[in-house]
DNA sequence: CTTGTTGTTTAGTTTGAACTAAATGAATTG
DNA sequence: CAATTCATTTAGTTCAAACTAAACAACAAG
């Protein structure tokens, strides 16, 4: 392969990792998606173990963690037993995948625990100190309203998949240097 | 003060250090950021070490990470060398200056990796295998256009801000409980 | 100058996530 | 069935983040 077309290369997968432990992904998990992302053809696990540096085990457990995510999709060739994998390039529909997944755990985990300690200050017959009381209703409706409304919107962005409307960044678009 | 407000409380402060620890912060910020919201008065340093459950040190350092994030406020009292604490409630107040700290860092550094790569791959002179030098730079393109969207979007929220516009999450609200 | 009070820094420890190496399991082939 | 070739699992290790305890520095008061 073309030399600078490599390190070109390798430079990418380096970045991958960096952005991928920033966004709560494993290093490893960025540098494999990486590798699968900039190959026009299947990759094979040991190509991967070679490629992304990183141990047969490491890249076993972290390609089905991609592939839950919807960031890589395995393929099968007949008459091979290896696993292949291409990568999901539609960036957008990665992450309506990933606050898909998420908005069912910690978002609505988030509103239930702030919920229960609202309803706890609520059923509070004859309270000591009414005032406080008053206060703590108040700062946790603030904070229940917060996680409301932050709920609504990954739920309603998550729901621009059906729309087809990956547009939808357009609207925010400033300037674009497309080559 | 009433003992089922303290164990609303508490409720609240474990759940706030849960949340905490998924954003990306320590389990020691959220719980000491669930104390000052809960608290009317001023909250001092050995208020929080006793609330929080958190050595001397480590709310000293946290503390410090939260007002840099703007979700506390530090105050003098005259005449009393105590430090004091107020909560940041206004929640999409911090998370614009939380996003915007990050875009400075973390986006932009993202923009820059690719934006790197790919003008490598576009320096290319007599590349040995074209086909491949061409699928590069579509899927270097692609990746670089999501980041420069994703910065896009993120400057626009956080210039909310001064349009005083923090009201856009009613734009997605579907359904509220309030009371 | 000494003492007491407060916040910060430092040295050391704990903890948990994530990796490696090696064992295991599963499937195919001769 | 033995041998080979994969992927997965497991046991153990490494490493960095985050905490504790204690020393330290700054400051005010007596």
């Amino acid at each position: 392969m073309d030399d600078e077309l490599q390190i070109a290369k390798e430079n990418f997968i380096q970045g991958m990792s960096r952005i991928g432990s920033f966004w709560g992904f494993s290093k490893a998990m960025g540098a494999i998606y990486g590798v699968i992302y900039l190959s026009p053809d299947l990759v094979s696990l040991d190509e991967l173990v070679k490629q992304a540096g990183v141990s047969k085990g490491a890249v076993s457990t972290n390609v089905r963690t991609l592939e839950r995510l919807g960031m890589v999709h395995k393929k099968m060739k007949l008459g091979d037993r290896k696993d292949y994998y291409t990568a999901e390039a539609d960036m957008w529909k990665i992450v309506r995948g990933v606050l898909k997944e998420r908005e069912k755990t910690e978002f609505g985990l988030a509103l239930d625990t702030v919920g229960e300690s609202l309803d706890m200050v609520k059923t509070v017959t004859n309270p000591v100190d009414p005032e406080l009381n008053d206060f703590y209703k108040e700062r946790l409706k603030g904070m229940e309203s917060f996680f409301n409304s932050l709920d609504n919107m990954v739920t309603a962005f998550t729901a621009l998949d059906n729309l087809r409307v990956s547009a939808l960044p357009s609207l925010f678009k400033k300037t674009m240097n497309n080559e």
